[in-house]
DNA sequence: TGTACATCAGTGAACGCGCGTTCACTGATGTAC
DNA sequence: TGTACATCAGTGAACGCGCGTTCACTGATGTAC
């Protein structure tokens, strides 16, 4: 079976191509939102015509979908590695900000689809944002819940946390990528604006106990 | 001059049928964006002839900036609400959720267009809304710089703790949106996760010296 | 290795459709005297 | 109050255009023997 051993050229053809109409979407949204996003637009930037589109996606909305893997795959990268170093406060909060600015600058495109359609126009896409970004939250709240200052928590409140954490992720993620062009606040200001947010909720959740 | 004193029956007229084109449109925006939203779909609604629509708007980027004012108008009243009550703690987190829960029972479209245009892909809207939301985080941040907890604290953070109640209020009312339409976890789960992580900020910001 | 047949990614022409925009117009409303 | 003229919100027909989708096709690649 072609399928679970080496593929065949006319395989690897097909998902060349089916990756360049992915590309292509990618880059075209940069300016608009996926609802007004048209098949023979990305279609021409390939330079294959209109009905090979159906080959490889149903319609938009499932090309968007396919979009949302490829992102969010990449940021979940990025989850597991602020996760994986040493759970001390301080470091951590330092690892988040520079790995969010890091991938922001390798994956522009990537966070802005994210952020654009999490509250965009298409449901399949916008389901798709919720629930990868619901998993990401559970992770978050899993790798939390093994600290030390979590001790006498309520597994809902760790999940709570864990939803203010990467929600965080995703709007410091948007204003990194709003300062890369040149709207709003510089990547400094960013940066200082996050790690102060982060050290706010973290000095929150040591007091926890007190409130 | 009619403008600066009664209008003429002509210029209420004008003034319906404007008003009619906003809430055509924001009633179609509960289902698409507005990037893809058409002129003739909005004239359609309110039933006029599509050409009308250039009395009133140049374009439907246009259109999406008169629709921020009104949308942002009203959830500035509710900004206002919270401010204006007593300082205290606990009372401020009770007052914020339960005008929030309200804002989006009497307005749900106004929250639902401002979440899905803040990143969408019509820059004049988007740039329209960030500097609107701005404006709510200054007024916020100088209500915030008067109570007690806030002394010693340098006025860029009183600022972050600003933009972060602000973002947490505009994501609460989209969390609220999505619980009335049955999509994720309910009202009444929306309003403690809201109230918890409110507590957890105010937590953080009582302990802020110590951080 | 060679041959005959099957598969299927991509083609290109065609279609009907709704779009945004223009234009000269109409007729109710407003204004000047 | 009445008349003559100006204004202008809304009309309706027309336009050229690009859209999504369909279809029978082609020809390179894959498979069976």
């Amino acid at each position: 079976m072609s399928h679970t051993s080496t593929p065949t050229a006319r395989e690897t053809q097909k998902a060349r191509t089916r990756g360049a109409l992915l590309d292509a979407g990618l880059g075209l949204l940069e300016h608009q939102s996926l609802s007004s996003l048209g098949l023979r637009e990305v279609t021409r930037v390939v330079g294959v015509a209109p009905a090979a589109f159906y080959r490889h996606f149903r319609d938009m909305s499932d090309l968007g979908v396919a979009l949302v893997e490829e992102s969010l795959g990449s940021l979940h990268g990025v989850v597991r590695e602020i996760l994986a170093g040493p759970a001390d406060e301080a470091a951590r909060i330092e690892r988040t900000v520079t790995a969010i600015a890091r991938y922001v600058r390798e994956h522009p495109t990537h966070i802005r689809f994210v952020v654009r359609e999490r509250h965009g126009g298409v449901p399949a896409v916008r389901a798709a944002i919720g629930a990868e970004l619901d998993r990401f939250a559970e992770e978050v709240a899993d790798a939390l819940a093994a600290d030390d200052v979590s001790a006498g928590w309520s597994a809902q409140d760790i999940r709570m946390l864990g939803e203010l954490f990467v929600d965080h992720m995703v709007m410091t993620a948007s204003a990194f990528l709003d300062a890369t062009l040149g709207e709003g606040p510089d990547e400094e200001s960013v940066a200082h604006t996050a790690r102060r947010q982060l050290l706010l909720i973290s000095t929150g959740r040591r007091h926890w106990q007190d409130g």
